[in-house]
DNA sequence: CTGAAAGCGCTTACAG
DNA sequence: CTGAAAGCGCTTACAG
């Protein structure tokens, strides 16, 4: 492999001048930089990365924490992996995924040793046991998520209240007095999935608020408790005319489930769900939905990161940002 | 932040004896040791990845490498890269993953660059455009698919024939005489997606061994032409009672579109797909399957690409390892 | 059993 | 407009 000093005996320049041409901090002659560049050309010369990192403390990488849980809808990881990819490329950075169980480990880890300029947090929980080693890591962090404290880090999330909110008018505005909504797993509660309880939690008072009789329970991941959830929350509100779902392996698989029960949408039942335009088309779901944007989540967290690493001082203090969702009509809702 | 110099002056000792603690490549007495990894805890100190990578060359990380076709159904690629992800971790190794637009630009860039100590390679194609940087890069690669010139390279793949074989077979037994085959879009084949026609042609050959008429026909990847081209690949053979599914996106929508025609398995249609354990179960698939093993790829060709660079010499001639596909019995094939 | 020193390949103040 | 030199933080032959 070439080094710059090659480089620079080749093209009969110093070392420093090569490198002033690659980073473009110093005017050089036009005739000089064209020695130079056509030697790098001929070498084939890249600057060694770790060497660089030595020398800029940067690495032009940033870190990707993610955890699989065992109860998890994986398909639905995929949507947030890529937009942060695709981003931090365009903005000139690699991506270091870390799977690792330990992630708290795996994160102080990958900091301390200054693999990366910057951590991406997905999935976060309300209690973050990966926020702790964040807080001693020198790197500033960015949060797909929320958490109770989240102090110090930038974090963008849906805002799932606002998302509540637009599926029961949506449902009231056409005249349904009764609904019943699938949440996510107890489980996905209890390890502290915020936007279960402030979906619920949204969805109640503003059912409460147009005096529509709202009935929440909780969903499941895996078959058969998925369909035996169904029949559950479905039986609990017998004139339920209406049914929202805010629950990735549900939805996912709801339009047998309705098949099978010989339940049509919308003429027996109207439906709303929750999940991206991605996730609705990989699954085919005709359901009328609020959605949850995804890719415009990975795009402002690693954007804002991405200033926070260029001007760690002016980039201003934390933001928490709750983004509003959109919504698709695919006409599984009607007047009644 | 904490470097190798701070220890070793807290602890009395010379760098290079904190170094020697750290690779354990030298005994050192256990009263120095000791003093040494005292300091070590109390500075918080961890090697810096950069450094250690200038003056080893090496960086222990893995490069992945994988593009998402627009056309393609995204669900499945997690699979995939999650084992790869895991087995790395496992072998002492960080994951750099690479979605770049320009995957042949990003692999020159990432390897002459040495950010990597070697390189997987998903999805691989029939003439991919990947494997020419990685010709000229000096880190070992590892190939998940199949090339038609792989020379060079490890490559673990399915063994698509096989899968065809079993599934042709495992209808024969049970007296199908007449077979439709979807198989992935013309264009899967058209870009190089050597598993298109290694399974259509190996189960074209199998079934007229076994005197079986079986017609095959391109599926789609999108709705509605995903419907479109079930109901051409049934009309054309309207005689058949067996259908097998090689097409990720047809056989998640397939439960629907067949309850959707009232066609019931396996009493009206024995129904034989190709995909994994999880793929299956993500999307409640009730169809006895070849099963795919992207897990049990994403080890092995991780671990193969680990031993060679750990011993590039004696690691021998490149291996291409086709495994045999797993089987599993869902009962949605019936005796005719 | 341990240390002094060279070297990995860059960048960047300092100097002219 | 360009160069000589120090320094980033490690590892590892060389020496004792």
């Amino acid at each position: 492999m070439a080094t710059i000093g090659d480089v620079a005996r080749a093209a009969g320049v110093s070392r420093s001048t090569v490198s002033y041409v690659l980073s473009g901090k110093r005017v050089i002659s036009a005739e000089t930089k064209e020695r130079i560049e056509a030697a790098i050309e001929l070498l084939g010369f890249t600057p060694n990365a770790g060497a660089r990192a030595l020398a800029t403390s940067r690495t032009n990488v940033l870190g990707l924490y993610l955890q699989f849980q065992e109860d998890e809808f994986a398909p639905a990881m995929l949507q947030y992996i890529l937009p942060v990819s695709t981003t931090s490329r365009a903005e000139g950075y690699d991506l270091l995924m870390v799977t690792d169980p330990d992630l708290a480990g795996a994160i102080r880890r990958t900091t301390s040793s200054h693999m990366v300029d910057g951590v991406v947090l997905l999935d976060v929980t309300y209690h973050d046991a990966r926020l702790e080693p964040l807080r001693q890591a020198q790197q500033p962090a960015v949060l797909i998520g929320y958490a109770q404290d989240s102090a110090g880090f930038d974090s963008f999330d849906l805002d799932f209240g606002e998302a509540a909110r637009m599926a029961v008018d949506h449902l009231a505005e056409r005249g349904h007095r009764e609904i019943v909504l699938l949440t996510p797993p107890d489980h996905v509660a209890t390890r502290g999935g915020s936007y279960v309880w402030r979906f619920r939690d949204a969805a109640i008072e503003r059912a409460a608020r147009h005096g529509i009789r709202l009935s929440a329970h909780p969903g499941a991941s895996r078959h058969p408790e998925i369909a035996e959830s169904l029949d559950r929350a479905l039986d609990a509100l017998p004139g339920a005319t209406a049914l929202i779902v805010h629950n990735d392996a549900t939805v996912a698989a709801l339009p047998r489930l309705l098949d099978e029960r010989g339940i049509r949408v919308p003429q027996d039942l109207s439906v709303v769900g929750v999940f991206s335009q991605g996730f609705g088309q990989a699954f085919s779901l005709p359901y009328t939905a609020v959605e949850s944007l995804p890719d415009r989540l990975g795009e402002l967290a690693v954007a804002q990161l991405v200033r926070r690493i260029a001007d760690p001082s002016s980039a201003g203090a934390p933001v928490v940002r709750l983004i509003e969702p959109g919504f698709f009509d695919r006409g599984s809702t009607r007047a009644v």
